[in-house]
DNA sequence: AGTCGTTTGTCCGGAAACGGACATATCACC
DNA sequence: GGTGATATGTCCGTTTCCGGACAAACGACT
């Protein structure tokens, strides 16, 4: 449970004890994940657990080819594969690179194998499984209650946190997609924020320029899963901008 | 992993091996559930966890005092405090009986240890935590996709399979709440249901006429995490109504 | 400089749900 | 059998978002 700070990239990574990172180490491959390059198929056996260090990664739920939304997030704070985590080999949702990155991955056996091996590495991804549902339920509570332009201050915080950069790089088809609505409601949403200086749109490029004021329009849709995160991992491995969660 | 029915009315403890059922017999405590009693409150230590035998139990997700919708549901086929079973303390939502019932309750300490002592018991809940993300992930989706109508057929067929009846007890200001809209919205979306002839809606009662056409009504969005909780958890006990997912 | 595919900006009418108001219906209780 | 709280039915205008269409802007590539 102390935090070595072993000079993983991966926050999950870097709050395991020594002897977890000594026994994950040597089983562990790095590997590029490129744009739409999809990690879990839904209903596919799942051959390996992503530990993301950079970029970002997006489950999408489905059901019908048509209904499609993005359920969570997941960065260099966390990873993929929970349902291997919680005893499953496949997974109900898609998993897809949303932003180009690294990570590192462990065959779906391995890291079984390694739970049994140790109660404390379990125990630190079980706790992440917990914080990742409540950032379920907080999406299932924007999704039903929130407008559009809260949702989307919301989604901006909460990639700004996970990837460890202002600029964002996206299109707003991609953006409406994972907000599941259309994209035209996606242009005039950005614009809104801008026209608050929010942050700045160009061509495919989202910068943020201004954190508060978007906490402020997300409206109180943003930053319990963040708080449940530093409360139940642990705190940060060094840097902590102020008003940002202290994993970002 | 075998299924030996040893008479539990909740399916989790029912699919548990007779060692692990006489490990936890001893420390479950009957209880009765009231309408609007709440088991878990935001941010509160959990005290104990119940494996629901009856009625029903809703988790609500929660930021702002407005906003407010319910996330997850459960009945009979699972339990609460999943938080509890994933390592952490306290949860982010408020757990709420929904509908009259009993349930077994164990203290959260005691639980702990068991997990510690059993691990085809820790397995076992592990696999209703996955089933239950799938919910909540299903719940986004629908949240974020669904007509107000198809959300209402879908939570109709969710509380259908998780009661042991058809005749379902709750106001339309209460399902306003769980869903997220107002109340006058349902009774709208709950007369087109009754005008197709999938339900009976009075005073207080809706009761379930048609479940395929309810099903229909859903549009996709009713379905999977039932489906998922049959593969993982296992087949049921007995009884399994045609149309009706097995555990119901 | 010109071409072409992608991305964005901006229209429109229409559907869905909202927020508020008010009338009616139902039930428990005296 | 009357009374009051609760629940439901049905209006209204307004906001939000949709679905479709199309023009303009951008950027890569010749």
């Amino acid at each position: 449970m102390n935090s070595p700070n072993n000079g993983s990239r991966n926050r999950l990574l870097a709050v395991l004890s020594h002897a977890d990172r000594d026994l994950l180490a040597p089983r562990l491959e790095g590997i590029e994940l490129d744009p739409r390059q999809i990690l879990e198929a839904p209903s596919d056996p799942i051959s390996h657990v992503y530990f993301v260090e950079s970029g970002l990664v997006s489950v999408v739920g489905t059901t019908q080819p048509d209904h499609r939304i993005e359920v969570g997030m997941v960065g260099y704070e966390g990873m993929t594969g929970l349902c291997i985590v919680l005893g499953d080999d496949r997974s109900a949702n898609e998993t897809v690179v949303q932003s180009a990155g690294s990570a590192m991955r462990l065959p779906t056996k391995i890291l079984r194998e390694l739970m049994e091996e140790s109660r404390s590495l379990t125990s630190t991804l079980l706790r992440y499984v917990n914080v990742f549902m409540v950032q379920g339920s907080q999406t299932a509570l924007a999704n039903g209650r929130g407008r559009l332009d809260e949702r989307l201050a919301r989604w901006l915080l909460m990639w700004h946190d996970r990837v460890l950069a202002d600029e964002l790089i996206i299109t707003h088809e991609f953006l409406a997609v994972l907000l599941g609505v259309r994209r035209q409601g996606v242009t005039v949403a950005l614009h809104e924020l801008e026209g608050k200086g929010l942050i700045r749109s160009t061509r495919s490029h989202v910068r943020v320029l201004d954190r508060d004021g978007l906490q402020q329009a997300a409206n109180g849709f943003y930053g319990i899963p963040e708080a449940e995160y530093d409360r139940s991992i642990g705190f940060a491995v060094g840097r902590a901008p102020p008003g940002r969660p202290s994993f970002a």
